[in-house]
DNA sequence: GTCTATATCCGGATAGAC
DNA sequence: GTCTATCCGGATATAGAC
């Protein structure tokens, strides 16, 4: 029976996760230390080892709470059966949200890259990370094969071109997280004029 | 004066830098300790130490190592002034540079990966990859600056299109470390059908 | 349920012999 | 120049009071 009610609980470990986010995305899972995050958080240690047994399970409810959000437009994407999208009207699109619910965070793309580091080494974080990327590229996957069933000429099949696509974006994540001189309207706008050339524009 | 030569001593150190990436590319900077290098690098600890006076320097060290080879080749690159060459081979020159470069190394991709996640919060690892992705984008840049000066349309300045070919190698990296299920071959071939439709192929 | 204090361990770096 | 043994700091996780 707990003493405190389920919400409660619930904003407490949102609490703890959002201090544990920001102290990771500062300073990397490594150099973070459990202390770092007590102090956050503003609980004691005893409070944080309540709700998270180990630094692991927190770095890895770290990661899987910077992709929720944005994972969960995947299928809000898929349900829009009506009618086929264009390959750039799905790049526009998932961009966009990846502005909305990701580079809003503290450090958001610099997040994003320390967790595709830690998961080129952690198994656990590779599974997470994996699952978002399977994801992404079977939305583009999708898109385009209806495209192409839509009548419209693909330079390629729809997976290594599902494939292509996700690298423009990660792309985007590694030099604006380390060189961090990408502008965004800019980057998108020469993408889609290249499809657009491509035949997968709107017009296309 | 030195009791051995000069040249055992870069012997020396190249084999402990060896070690180390290969400890690196296995565990991850962190958790890969000073002793796994020693151990792997068959020396002592203070052999170790007499060449590398800490980690953090062992670690800029193996940074660099993994690009010079790569980054080599830009030079060598930029001084075929002798004709424009065509952004598409471009693309396959420097990609088959990367297979030859980068690959090949023991758990290449991944510790290229390793890199980029630890230069998101250390500035020294941040300051090399940041030469690299500058190098490349600016190889990039002076191609297709050359195409369009041969009288070839662009869609959009070469800078920003350099960015983003710049971003279509490192999603490879990304996905091939992290997923591992991405081809080369079929990778490569997408993304120059895709330059090929939008003009910047070799018949561009 | 939450806090403070601390046990325990591990990793980086060094000291001194050879 | 190189090796072995060791020191020291710091980090995780826990134990026990309240």
């Amino acid at each position: 029976m707990p003493k405190i009610s389920e919400e409660r609980k619930l904003e407490r470990s949102l609490q703890i996760l959002d201090a544990a986010r920001r102290c990771f995305a500062e300073k990397g899972f490594h150099r973070a230390s459990m202390a770092d995050v007590i102090r956050e958080s503003g609980l004691s240690a005893g409070a944080v080892y309540s709700y998270y047994s180990s630094k692991e399970e927190l770095v890895a409810a770290v990661a899987k709470s910077v992709f929720s959000a944005y994972e969960a437009g995947f299928e809000e994407f898929a349900d829009r059966q009506h009618g086929p999208v264009s390959p750039q009207q799905a790049v526009r699109l998932l961009a966009s949200r990846a502005m909305t619910e990701i580079a809003p965070l503290t450090d958001g793309f610099r997040m994003v890259m320390t967790i595709w580091g830690e998961a080129a080494n952690n198994p656990d974080l590779r599974e997470i990370v994996q699952e978002i990327i399977r994801g992404l590229r079977s939305v583009f996957e999708g898109v385009l094969a209806r495209w192409r069933d839509a009548g419209h000429e693909l330079p390629g099949d729809p997976a290594s071109l599902a494939v292509l696509m996700v690298s423009v974006m990660q792309g985007f994540v590694v030099q604006q997280s380390l060189v961090g001189d990408v502008d965004v309207d800019a980057y998108l706008g020469v993408w889609c004029r290249l499809l657009q050339a491509a035949g997968l524009g709107d017009e296309g």
